[in-house]
DNA sequence: GAGCTTCTCACCTAGGTGATAAAA
DNA sequence: CTTTTTATCACCTAGGTGAGAAGC
């Protein structure tokens, strides 16, 4: 039968810690996964009837647009409050058990121990990593839900948000700015949040997704295809009604 | 042990409906509550060590300007597209377990049997009440959390919204015009949302927050309150930037 | 007419963008 | 000096308001 909760129990879970804003991602801290399923290839077409039951697979949405990123080296903006994303990771699954219920998860980790600098139009190491925050696991909000409801929609973890700011309270995934990372999904076969330390984990991976943390842009080319694709850059591009009138010079 | 899930299990949650708005409050169909505690009255202040366990206790957030409306007969407006109310409903609680588990509901039911009409500045009974749709009940969408989870918070039902379309596919909690209803908070001390239809509800009601559903205002002072204390409706307010230039006339 | 509903509008709130200047 | 970070801005997206015209 259920037990009571345990501080133990709410600590792991993370979905209700007061400290942390209410509209962010529920978070839990976990040891890293005791199995892994590395995928790294484009999305594949099923036939009618090719679905085999829990063999989970997860196709990257739009991994055309993060392919284009990935091939000038993807940057993504972190600040103090919080930067989403672009392009948002977003998966589709087949190959659940449509009726067994899963959760659904991501993280950020190291891609590598280096750190970057941007010289000369070229990405080039410089020198050895920093100590890394510890890594927050994001739960889907849906989890758990079963294969039957993942596989009928695109999972999206727009709500994830990145920070250099090492005190962050909301939540926010903190990273390291001039550093390289790797998102990741897992999936959990489980009917509860609280038996997740002890559940195994499939991960996947799209190297595709690969990005170095930035406190600025540093490729003009990144941020050309920014402007160009995030809906929320619209006021940049050529087409846009921006005023180029002179700006306010702060004090 | 946890079971696995049935169609019965689903469609009672209703958390993850595909035929529903992602961003909508999750809505479940129940019976009526078992057991009904009635409550009315104005918040009450505790003394340091008064908290008794699991006696919850519901006050109503801002019931002042619930009271200001209820004054003059409160108005809600619905629409085909879904109208949030105003003001929102939010509630504190006190008096819970701080380690057990609670989900917490709201629903709205009619409050009377009759359809109103205004008719000289006043509302007046106008025959008997049309007949009704089958009542939506929400979850709180952090349901289930522990006693200390919930009272260190406004429980805010902020999401959910009223309509008049009986079609609707968003989970919408759908009311006729012109008649009276009475919003309810329930608590529920359970560990899994699947247990919820064999639990004991316990149940709340504010007086103050009756209201009568319409498609556009009545009572020019409910109109005014509205724009007064609304944030979204601050363009109305006589101290607002509105241009008053003439208006497009529609073909 | 009179009563009620529907649609579109200007005007807001709320918050996600890169540019830019200034700070570190 | 160079490099990286921070704060603020105009400009967007997204969506919640009542007003008012039009529809029923």
């Amino acid at each position: 039968m259920l037990s009571g909760p345990s501080a133990m129990d709410l600590s792991f879970r993370g979905l209700f810690d007061p400290s942390l804003d209410a509209s962010a991602t529920p978070i839990i801290h976990t040891s890293p996964p005791e199995q892994s399923l590395i995928l790294c290839r484009p999305p594949k077409i099923l036939e009618e009837g090719e679905m085999t039951e829990d063999n989970p697979e997860v196709y990257l949405e739009s991994n055309d647009l993060w392919t284009q990123f990935h091939k000038y080296g993807t940057e993504m903006v972190i600040t103090k409050s919080g930067r989403r994303l672009f392009p948002p990771l977003k998966a589709r699954c087949t190959g659940m058990d449509r009726n067994a219920k899963y959760i659904f998860l991501m993280d950020i980790v190291t891609a590598d121990d280096c750190r970057y600098k941007f010289h000369k139009s070229r990405w080039m190491v410089a020198g050895k990593a920093d100590p890394e925050m510890p890594k927050r696991m994001s739960i889907h909000p849906d989890s758990p839900a079963t294969g039957e409801q993942w596989m009928s929609k695109v999972v999206n973890f727009h709500k994830l948000k990145l920070t250099n700011n090492i005190s962050d309270k909301h939540g926010f995934t903190i990273l390291n700015s001039m550093h390289k990372y790797q998102p990741r999904f897992h999936i959990v076969k489980a009917h509860d949040i609280l038996k997740l330390p002890f559940s195994t984990f499939r991960t996947y991976v799209f190297c595709e997704t690969e990005f170095i943390a930035v406190t600025a842009y540093q490729n003009d080319k990144i941020t050309q295809l920014k402007i160009d694709n995030n809906p929320f850059a619209k006021g940049f591009r050529e087409t846009g009604n921006r005023r180029r009138e002179k700006r306010h010079v702060f004090h």
